[in-house]
DNA sequence: CCCGATTTCTTTTTT
DNA sequence: AGAAATCGGG
């Protein structure tokens, strides 16, 4: 047993050893929440209490995962084992699979990701034959997603006169029959989304009191953490557990909400004392994460905001350094800023890269700091985007695993029943379709009963649907007598999937092929892990930490340390000692979608705080003064979010001026960064940096190339010439953005027919007009 | 009904 | 810039 009470400050410690009642810890950025939930929980166990009967809600899988290793580290790993512990919606999937089957749901439903669900209700508008330019698919959804946090059922919209004014308003009165069919739908498919998780749950323990009662006994003490973003239906849950023996802890920081756009309600943590009766109240107040410099430039800016909790947060380290504010000329600039930022300081204080992260508003941003990183051979990670699980070849293989599992999901079915093709096209599908809501039955049900129901489908084509629905039960029948892994290599043989994206002969099939593997492999890691563990093993189970699990919650196992890349939204929870957060401009950091209201750009503002507030020594800010947006280059001005921080926290960067200032040249000549940069004066006005017009005709004109030219990668424009393409010579080992890596073996032509002959790894030997070849040049 | 080519639209943030 | 939807010839 450790003495872990003296690693606590007072309030720490006060926390910890409040055993009963409800309790809300107010938690500043990086004042030790995790560790005082740690031990909270550790102390709980200690006094006797089971670990059966402990709920602790987190804000990723991961942080669950590593609390509870930490808590197994005093009281025993087997102990701990028996926490509840991880997101809403994994902890609540895992109660509806056993529980669902009050509400008509198999204990293997499908989890619907985001483009099911969009996939669907575009399905459903096209049935009613909507307009979908009124109907757009997602701002319904949107809208749904509304209802359900909301805990508005399709009978309660129906109920309501305002709702169906207000989306007859918005010229869509149609809006309920489209949730009414969209939650049909998904039901006879035996599937809910994310929403669900949470709606269903509610229902769950509204209409069925003997089940309200066995959890709220089984959860005697319940812990939520990020309380200031959860939504209603969250609140409810909670609400409704806790309801017995009201000893809930909940943990936040107002300061933090961030996630309004999903429904979260900042309400929720400003009302918690309202809605419990004696509630104690705790402060963390003493931030031990980042410098002092940081602490207070965090604070001058969340102190424009109105809408807060009463509280100040202090930290006793050293002021650091100033947070270092950088303007560069192009988004590619950038880029460039960052990586050769992030080199130096690995260099000159040996650090590895994994003590850096780069955070952005959007993921679009990714791309060109991703470049740069790339062309200096700097390792790095991106957090988020568009997944593995996301991708297209992935979602197809797993679209027949969840419809051996579940052979009523709908979206499964329809991803793969003409994949790959089989001659089964949209006419049948809609067919189908009609015939499914007509017998009120799911698709599946149609196919397996399609030569004994009237419907209008050629002999030939029934056959085809005959010969489908026999594979899909062979495959079903398998995955009795085989694990996943070989029932999934069983279904891409069969189906010869690989073949088909082979055929396609295209260089990006090749990776496809390549992450079809990655999927194989993954598969076979979650069986041993999850046998390691003890744990279910089974297809299903995976399908479920595929919806599930997010991009973070995966540790890389894998070998370097490597800088971190990711949105502002996924970096809430982690701490960096280098942070450079890119992009601060106007329109895209405040986002022109939220610049609308105050309590909008409240929580933009809120977002900055929180991307500041990651760091632990250095914070860097960057904006450019131009920037590729939705494909075209467009001028920025610098985010308000720069000239709200106290000044004197703040020290401006700039490269001297340079030759390219008015050239369209590649800077990679002046590597060196910051020991060319000067101080320039802070931007009095947002407008008006001088900005070289960039006409590449008049500019190679006046262009003389420097002496020293060796290298220069590529023209920031597309439609030159691209003169510099000099720089390739024979030995280089390249990279096209198609054909992959290679080597330059021969060169001949000159200017605009200058060739170069490589030798591609996988595609041979192909001649190539520098002109318009993509080339990177790798060494 | 299939496939390739063209056109349109998209971008905020995520479980 | 890139993906998804749509169109048109086979």
């Amino acid at each position: 047993m450790s003495n872990y009470l003296n690693e606590l400050n007072e309030p720490q410690k006060q926390a910890v050893l409040h055993k009963e009642g409800p309790m809300i810890i107010i938690a500043g950025a990086g004042s030790g929440k995790t560790r005082v939930l740690t031990y909270r929980i550790a102390h709980l166990m200690q006094q006797g209490v089971d670990a059966f009967n402990i709920l602790s809600l987190t804000f990723t899988n991961k942080a669950a995962r590593e609390m509870k290793a930490r808590i197994g580290k005093v009281v025993g790993s087997s102990e701990a084992k028996n926490l509840w512990m991880g997101t809403f919606h994994s902890v609540f999937a895992r109660i509806l699979r056993s529980e669902g089957h009050h509400l008509g749901f198999p204990s293997n439903f499908t989890i619907y990701d985001t483009q099911d669900s969009v996939r669907l209700i575009s399905s459903i508008i096209k049935e009613k034959q909507l307009d979908k330019e009124k109907y757009k698919p997602k701002r319904v959804l949107g809208r749904i997603s509304q209802f359900k946090n909301s805990l508005i059922t399709v009978k309660a919209y129906y109920n309501n006169p305002d709702l169906k004014e207000a989306d007859k308003m918005a010229s869509r009165p149609k809006m309920g029959e489209i949730y009414h069919q969209y939650v049909e739908r998904c039901f006879k498919a035996g599937a809910m989304d994310f929403d669900d998780l949470l709606l269903r749950t509610n229902e769950l323990l509204t209409r069925f009191p003997e089940v309200l009662a066995k959890y709220q006994d089984r959860f005697r003490y319940i812990l939520v953490d990020e309380y200031q973003d959860t939504n209603h239906s969250q609140y409810l849950i909670v609400r409704a557990l806790a309801d017995r023996f009201q000893n809930i802890c909940v943990v936040g920081d107002d300061s933090q909400s961030i996630y309004a756009f999903r429904g979260a309600n900042i309400q929720n943590i400003l009302n918690f004392q309202k809605d419990y009766d004696n509630v104690k109240i705790f402060k963390l107040e003493q931030n031990y994460r980042s410098s002092s410099n940081i602490v207070k430039a965090a604070n001058s800016i969340i102190e424009k905001n109105k809408t807060k909790l009463d509280k100040e947060i202090w930290t006793a380290n050293d002021n650091g350094s100033k947070i270092k504010v950088m303007r560069t000329f192009s988004d590619a600039e950038e880029g460039r800023f960052v990586a050769d930022s992030i080199f130096e300081n690995s260099m000159n204080k040996q650090l590895a890269n994994d003590n850096f992260a780069v955070l952005y508003r959007t993921n679009a941003q990714s791309r060109a700091i991703e470049d740069a990183l790339r062309k200096k051979d700097i390792d790095y990670r991106i957090y988020g985007g568009l997944s593995f699980y996301q991708r297209k070849e992935i979602k197809d293989v797993l679209g027949y695993l969840r419809l051996l599992i579940n052979p009523n999901d709908e979206e499964a079915l329809k991803r793969v029943i003409n994949y790959p093709a089989r001659g089964i096209g949209a006419t049948t599908i809609d067919k189908l379709v009609v015939a499914a809501n007509h017998y009120n039955k799911s698709l599946f049900e149609i196919i397996q009963n399609i030569n004994s129901i009237d419907i209008k489908i050629n002999s030939g084509t029934k056959m085809k649907l005959n010969n489908f629905a026999t594979m899909i039960q062979h495959f079903q029948i398998e995955a009795q007598k085989q694990d996943a892994f070989q029932v999934t290599e069983l279904v891409i043989r069969q189906t010869r999937i690989l073949k088909n994206i082979e055929a396609d002969g295209t260089p990006e099939a090749v990776s496809k092929v390549e992450n079809v593997q990655e999927l194989l492999n993954g598969i076979k890691d979650f069986i041993t892990t999850q046998k390691e563990k003890e744990e279910d093993a089974s297809l299903a189970f995976f399908l479920e930490d595929v919806a599930l699990l997010t991009d973070l919650d995966n540790d890389n196992k894998d070998d370097k340390p490597r800088v971190s890349l990711m949105t502002i939204h996924l970096s809430k929870g982690l701490e960096f000692p280098y942070v450079y957060i890119v992009g601060l401009e106007e329109t895209l950091f405040p986002s022109a979608m939220s610049m609308n209201t105050r309590s909008e750009l409240e929580e933009e503002r809120r977002l900055f705080y929180v991307a500041l507030t990651r760091a632990e020594k250095e914070a860097y800010l960057s904006y450019s003064e131009t920037r590729y947006r939705w494909g075209k280059l467009i001028d920025c001005e610098p985010s308000r979010f720069i000239e709200e921080i106290d000044e004197q926290y703040l020290e401006y960067l700039r490269r001297k001026p340079s030759i390219r200032e008015n050239t369209f040249i590649s800077d990679d000549l002046f590597d060196d960064v910051s020991q060319s940069t000067i101080r320039f004066k802070k931007p009095t006005q947002r407008k008006n940096y001088p900005k070289p017009k960039q006409s590449p005709k008049k500019i190679t004109t006046k262009f003389v190339p420097p002496k020293n030219l060796k290298k220069i990668i590529k023209s920031t424009t597309t439609t030159s010439v691209n003169l510099f393409d000099n720089a390739i010579t024979v030995g280089n080992i390249v990279e096209h953005k198609r054909f992959g890596k290679g080597e330059v073996i021969a060169l001949e032509g000159t200017g605009a027919n200058k060739k170069a002959a490589i030798k591609f790894a996988e595609f041979g030997t192909k001649k190539l007009l520098l002109q318009f070849a993509k080339l990177t040049i790798l060494s």
